[in-house]
DNA sequence: GAGTGAAGCGGAAACCTTTTCCGCTTCACT
DNA sequence: AGTGAAGCGGAAAAGGTTTCCGCTTCACTC
């Protein structure tokens, strides 16, 4: 959900297209495919030879040529950009699906720990953040303004039924947590201050959260 | 080149400067020199340019040819490496230094900031350490290595002095307040969030280490 | 001082990626 | 089928890093 692509464009003749604010520019069918090839391509290769693995390497895998990916991604960090949102919102979308399926409670930790592992396993994701490029500074406010919302229907639901403290704020929980994954730079991941750390230090804070 | 031999080498021969059986290899000093002038220029340079700044413009800050560089530092990542542990070296020697101008407390609380001051102000050397790039693996270690010594230190003499509380351990404050510096990664510095917010916390940390 | 072996230097060239460009293909709509 | 534009592939340009090697300069000896 990162493209700008009204689904269903409503306007099939809009005679007056060229009106106030959005263009009703359809996409051909074929290059929605191909963005969505390619942002799935990136993300594995992202998953597996990080950051700066090279564009050939993902188009390779799209079956795709560089010129595709350009045409859609005109800079690198628009990709990254596009793969980190999507990222976010895959996690943002858990939340309503472990609302359904668990207590409030549970459905809370379990979310918690969906969101510690996507920054404690997308490394290169998080060090594109932290690089100081203007291109990603929009990121961390999309961040928030994606997974507030989810969070903190969790923390009502939890509340309502009683099961959850009262006094925690969603932003305040993100940016915890954010924090607490952050730790140490390039300590091992299983060691002392590793992601092992970060996962108990996030557990030990979920169990704060729980009333009684 | 182009620099006057201010000094005429020391050690004629028989390395009596090597110590604990290490190769007795001299350096030549003209190479020596280089060095120094790279690593200067690389500072300035990375301050001004990030540290994704083209070597070229290190080398003709430094005068001297790409080769050169690449002679000493044959990874970029090693020029990187060798910036970050000058400025942690230089961060070390500034404790005694103030030990020796100030009040325990004082010298405590100057340094502190001092610290602060560099973790929020090199954002690309930073993000350097955040790459996850396995050739900086070696530096938060280097990091905790270097600057635990040197606040030990300052933390005896103000707990003698008996104007510091005693029971903080230095690497717990190194740790504490690279956290607090690496709070939000893209936030506008005078923001929030931003680097302002982490000298603010710092701050209140500082007041919470005095006794009384 | 000259002589000499080697460390060190400069910068062109090789090598890689990213980004641009453009002729050809394919789609969407008649 | 016909048509015009969106979209595609991949070669080439642009830009950066790393290697290579002939020449220079140093350190040291006689």
């Amino acid at each position: 959900m990162t493209e700008p692509d009204a689904k269903k464009a409503a306007a099939p003749k809009a005679g007056t297209a060229s009106k106030a604010g959005a263009a009703p520019k359809r996409r051909r069918a074929d290059a929605e495919r191909n963005v969505s090839a390619l942002l799935a391509a990136a993300k594995k290769v992202f998953d597996t030879s990080g950051v700066d693995a090279p564009a050939k390497q993902i188009t390779d895998l799209a079956g795709l040529g560089v010129g595709t990916l350009y045409r859609h991604f005109p800079l690198r960090s628009d990709l990254v950009k596009a793969v980190v949102q999507s990222n976010i919102d895959a996690c943002a979308a858990a939340g309503p699906r472990l609302a359904a399926a668990h207590e409030p409670a549970d459905a809370l930790a379990a979310w918690l720990r969906a969101y510690t592992e996507l920054l404690g396993t997308k490394r290169g994701l998080a060090s594109a953040l932290h690089s100081g490029d203007p291109a990603y500074e929009a990121l961390p406010g999309y961040f928030l303004d994606t997974l507030t919302p989810t969070l903190t229907a969790l923390l009502d639901a939890g509340v309502a039924a009683g099961t959850v403290r009262d006094d925690i704020a969603a932003p305040d929980l993100i940016h915890a947590i954010a924090n607490l994954c952050l730790a140490v730079p390039g300590a091992d991941p299983d060691g002392p201050y590793g992601f092992a750390h970060s996962r108990r230090m996030v557990d030990l804070l979920i169990d704060g959260l729980r009333t009684g």
